[in-house]
DNA sequence: ACCTGAACACCGTTCAAGT
DNA sequence: ACCTGAACACCGTTCAAGT
């Protein structure tokens, strides 16, 4: 039974991100050449372009599926009843699906992006969705007397989505054992910049 | 009056450096050939590999130069009589010290130090420097009664330096008039992180 | 030693030709 | 349409030859 085109398409593409991420790991993506990544899927230069236009859109791609995990845990905060708790939970649920090859093709990517003006805007885009949903899950928080009142929803919000950057760019650095070991005191962190009264002079 | 060998090594190896950075940031660092390089310093492939051996070398000798930079703002904290007042003063001096140009620099180069593991580990290496300087200067405000006795040194440097490396990585996407605005929020979330008595359960 | 520029091995991408 | 692999323009780096 034939299958249809889309499938076809569908599955090509998943193969080549998957060969493109298992190449980008384990040689960089600097020392990954095209033939590389070729060979790892078992396909010809003249395919692989055939399904994606260049090795920019590769990242892409591999970006996208990025985005979107760090998407879907961040939302839940913004309908939490209990804000400081499920933030808890976002900075584990993160911590526990990141290995070590996760934190080494996010290094590769996020080098990437950086240089790729597209890819700098997309990154850009990703961080203001995320700092929005910490904002409304903050709003909420603060109406349902969860944290302190004086809290800036807008900053205090920025302020979180700066402390989990930190923690992932550090965590490139310092692998996925780090990032478990350290997450409990940023959620700890969260708590003391949120539920306490201001002691300012 | 002939200049010492010294002398005119010191002023070549800045001069690359000088127009590898300025390529990196007009270009990109992978959109750089070593031949754009070479006529932005006026010179030729033969002469500029008789300076430094390779691509990656060049990005090291810039590495090193924002190190320090960022190295010699950090230890001024370990000696602080006002930690706090200390530490608004370093975020204030890197804002005006980091153009528009610096945060591309520091963009491509981060990039590229994540993928080089030679330079992953000067990074690593930097960021201990840094942790190691604010943790010197928590003790010294803690032991003067500047902070709250509860707060753990080591565990709080490690979460000022993940805010301030989330900061500056923001920076590089949001840019430096960004930095600036936001540099009085990081301080500010310092000063909570570290005045505030525990109000946990 | 310092410098030149041609040469080498290799890269990302394209395209005529096949099914 | 999907796929092949040779070909193209270009890259980082080297090296024989000059001063």
């Amino acid at each position: 039974m034939r299958k249809r085109d889309d499938e076809l398409n569908h599955e090509r593409r998943k193969a080549i991100l998957d060969a493109a991420a298992t190449c980008f790991v384990r040689e960089g993506f600097h020392a990954t050449s095209m033939k590389d990544v070729c060979t790892q899927a078992g396909m010809s230069p003249g395919t692989l372009y055939h399904y994606f236009g260049s090795k920019a859109e590769i990242v892409a791609g591999i970006m996208e599926a990025e985005a979107r995990f760090l998407r879907a845990i961040l939302d839940q905060l913004a309908n939490a009843d209990d804000f400081l708790a499920a933030f808890a939970d976002a900075v584990a649920t993160i911590a526990a699906n990141t290995t070590e090859r996760d934190l080494a093709l996010y290094a590769e990517i996020s080098a990437e992006a950086l240089r790729q003006p597209a890819f700098r805007e997309k990154a850009a885009e990703a961080d203001r969705a995320g700092v929005a949903a910490i904002e409304a899950g903050l709003k909420r928080a603060r109406s349902l007397g969860r944290i302190g009142g004086h809290v800036e929803p807008r900053q205090a919000a920025e302020t979180l989505a700066i402390l989990i950057d930190g923690w992932l760019w550090q965590g490139t650095l310092k692998g996925p054992d780090w990032l478990k070991a350290r997450g409990g005191g940023l959620a700890h962190a969260a708590k003391t910049l949120l539920q306490t009264q201001e002691t300012a002079p």
